[in-house]
DNA sequence: TATGAATGAGTCTTCATTCAT
DNA sequence: TATGAATGAAGACTCATTCAT
C-alpha cells in the first residue's frame, strides 16, 4: 500500500489516495509534524501532483477532516433507525460510533486530537460534525425528558453542559479504547449508555445532587 | 506584559518567569508552533538564557507540563477534606479542578490539549497526573459501591472504562468551559456532579440498560 | 567563479559542482570553520538543494574525503606501470603523488590536514587510503629487500616505522612543497627519491647506526 | 585534577593552571570545538577569569602554542650536548624529541595538529618553532656534508627539501607512536636515526638516484 | 497527467564574550 | 581576586512551495 506509483489514474480516484494518505500521515504525526514529502510518498505520487490537486498544506488537511468528519457522521446515521424508541437509538448510534472510531483509528485522531489543536481553519471544521452529534445527543434527550413526563424547562445552560458531558465522555472513551488492547466497541458502548441512560434518567426524573450549605 | 526585560534576577525567579511565559505561549500556539524566539520575548529575556537554565525546547515543555500538572493536582488536593462523606469530597474535587482549569485556561490547554498531541517524553508526563485523578475518583466510586452495599465486584474491564468515561466527561467540560464565556465553575461543577453521581448511583444500584435482543 | 548560478542541471552534475566547492571550502578553511551557506554560495545553489543531495555538514565531508582519496591513488595507480623495476616504480609514484597534490591543493589540505583533525567518522576514510599508499610502498621495500639478497626479516615494528616514516616524510614534503612557490614536482620527487632509495639502501645493506654505549 | 576551585591562588599559577586546562581541551578537541566553557570548569575556574588572564580564545591558544613550543624546543636542547659528534647529537635530538611528545601527546597534537589547521595568528608561532629545528637539522647535515669531503654547493632547495623531509618524517613518527601503543621514544629514535642518517650519508657521498631518460 | 530540480524563510541551538557585583 | 547573570551573532538543518518540462 503506498508508494506503489502506478501511472496515469483518474483524478478521483488519485485523490482519494492522496486523503488517505494523508489522514494515516496526519493522524500518526500531527498536523506540523508531518511532512508533505512523507505524506506524497506514501502515495506514491510526487509532491508537485498533491499541490496540484489539493493547493496547500492546510487545504489537504481540511479535505481530510471534512472526509473523515462526513464518513463518522454518516456512519453514525446509517447504524440508527429512526423508527426505534430513544434508548435504542442511543445505543445504536453509541455502538456505530465506537465501531467506526476504532476501524479507523488514524481518522479519529485526526478528527479528535489533531484538528483541535491547531487554530481558527481547522477547528471550526470538526465542530460542525461536533454540532451535528451533539444535536443528535439532545433530541434524545428531549425524547427522554418528553417520556419522563417532566417540566421540559431544564436551564438551557445545563442542557448545553450535559450534552458536551456526553459526548465530551464518549470522545475520550474512544480514544481510550483505542489505545487499550482489547476492548471492543460492544463493551465500550455497553459502558457508556449504563452510565449515561441512567444518569440521564435521574437526572430527568428531577433527583438532583445539590451542595449542603456548609 | 512581558518583555520588559528587567535585569539581574536570581535564577531561580527568572525560571519561573520563563516558565510562565513558556506555557502561556505553548497553550496558545502548540507544542510545534510555538517558537523559542517567542517565548523568551514574552519572559523578557534573550533566547540563549533560556537555553541556559532549561536546556532544550523538549526540556522546557517538559517543565511546564510537570509544573501545571503537579499545580493542578495540588489543587484538587487542596479542595478536599478526606473527613467529609464521598459525594461532598467528589463535588469539593469537581469545584477545585474547574475553578483552576478555569484560571488557568493556558496550563489546561497545555496539559489536556498539547501534551497529549506529541510522542512519548511528554504523554508519560500527563499520563502520570491522571493516573492520580482516576485514582482518587476510583476510589470514591467504590466507597459508593459499598455504601450501596452492593455486590463489590463490578468487572474490571468496567470500572476501568467507567473511571475513563468520568475523567473523560469533566476534562471535556472543563475545555468547552473554558471556550464558553459566562460559565462558572459552579455550574460546570453542578452538572458533571448530577451527571455523574446519578449515573453511578443506579449503576451500583444494579439497574443497567441492555440491549433487547433484535 | 562560483556563483553563476546556472539553471537547470542534472543531479549527477550538480553533486559534482557541490563536492568542488566543498573541497574548496573545506580546505582553505577546515571542517569546522566551513559553512554550508558558503559552500552553496560557491557551487551556486541554495543550501536546501546542498541538504536534498549530500544529508548534512558530515555527510559532504565524507563524501569529499572519499572523492578525493580515490582520486589521488588512482592518480598514483596510473602513473606506475607495474612491468617496470622497483626503483622507476617509486619514482613514477612519487612523481604522480607531488604532481596530484600539487594540482590539488585543497584536496591534499582536506584530506591530509582537515580530515585527520576531526574524529572518528573522517579519520578512518583517510587511515583506509593511507593503508593502500602505505600497502604499496612496503611492497617496493620487500622487493629492495630481495634484490639486496638479505635476510628478509627485518623486524615488524621497523618495517611499520620505517613505511610510517617515508609516507610521513612524503606528506610533509607535498604539503611544503604546496607552500613553497617555484618548487616543481619533479624536483620534490627527486629529493624524496634520493632520500628515500639511499636511505633504503643502505638499511637492506645491514648497516645500521647503533648509538655508542655512554 | 581540575574542577576543584580552591580559591585565592597568586596569577601566576592561576594562569598555568588554565594553560595546562586548555592544552588538555585543545589538545583533545581541536581549536574550534573547544569550548571556553569546559576549558574553564576543567581549570577550577570561572569563565570571566580566564577572560580576565588571557583576553581571548585567540590569544589562550596562542599563548598554548607558545609555552608548549617553548617546552619542546627546550626539551630538545637540554638533551643534546655542542661538544659531541655530530651523529650523536641528532640521535640525542631525536631521543628527547620523541619523548616529549611522547610524555605530552595533547601538547604534540596542539602543535602539530591543531595550530596549522587554522589561519595565521597560529600557523607562525608554529613556524618558529620548527624553523628552530630544521635549523639543528641543517647544521648537522652541513657538518656531515663537510665531514664527507664534499663539494659543499648542494643546490639551496634541495638541502630545505631534505631538511623538510627528515623534520616531516620525525613529526609522523611522533604522531604515529602516540597513536600505537607499546612503541618506545628510543625505538622511534632508532628506526629514524637509521633510515636518516644512511640516506643522509649515501646523499653526501655523491649517490644520487638519477631516473633513467625514458 | 505528472515530475525532477530548486529555493525563501524560518527554527533550534551554541558560543565567545561582557556586565554588575 | 573572583563570579553569577546575561546576550549578539551566527550556523546547521527543515519545510512548504514553485518552476520548467
Amino acid at each position: 500500500m503506498g508508494g506503489a506509483r502506478t501511472k496515469r489514474m483518474p483524478r478521483a480516484v488519485r485523490e482519494q489516495q492522496m486523503l488517505d494518505a494523508a489522514v494515516q500521515i496526519f493522524g500518526r504525526r500531527g498536523y506540523m509534524v508531518a511532512s508533505m514529502d512523507e505524506i506524497a510518498e506514501l502515495a506514491g505520487v510526487s509532491k508537485p501532483l498533491v499541490y496540484l490537486y489539493l493547493n496547500s498544506k492546510e487545504d489537504l488537511f481540511t479535505a481530510c477532516i471534512r472526509r473523515e468528519a462526513a464518513a463518522l457522521t454518516e456512519a453514525v446515521r446509517a447504524g440508527v433507525r429512526p423508527d426505534l424508541p430513544a434508548d435504542r437509538r442511543l445505543w445504536d448510534g453509541l455502538l456505530a460510533f465506537f465501531a467506526h472510531t476504532a476501524e479507523h483509528p488514524e481518522a479519529w485522531s485526526v478528527l479528535h486530537l489533531h484538528a483541535r489543536t491547531h487554530g481558527e481553519p481547522f477547528a471550526a471544521e470538526v465542530a460542525a460534525m461536533r454540532a451535528e452529534i451533539v444535536a443528535f445527543v439532545t433530541r434524545l434527550v428531549a425524547i427522554a425528558a418528553r417520556e419522563a413526563h417532566q417540566d421540559p424547562d431544564l436551564p438551557e445552560d445545563e442542557v448545553a453542559g450535559l450534552a458536551e458531558a456526553l459526548v465530551g465522555a464518549a470522545e475520550s472513551l474512544a480514544t481510550w479504547a483505542n489505545a487499550t488492547p482489547g476492548v471492543t466497541a460492544r463493551q465500550t458502548a455497553g459502558t457508556m449508555m449504563n452510565f449515561a441512560w441512567a444518569g440521564l434518567g435521574n437526572l430527568m426524573a428531577g433527583q438532583r445532587w445539590v451542595p449542603e450549605p456548609t
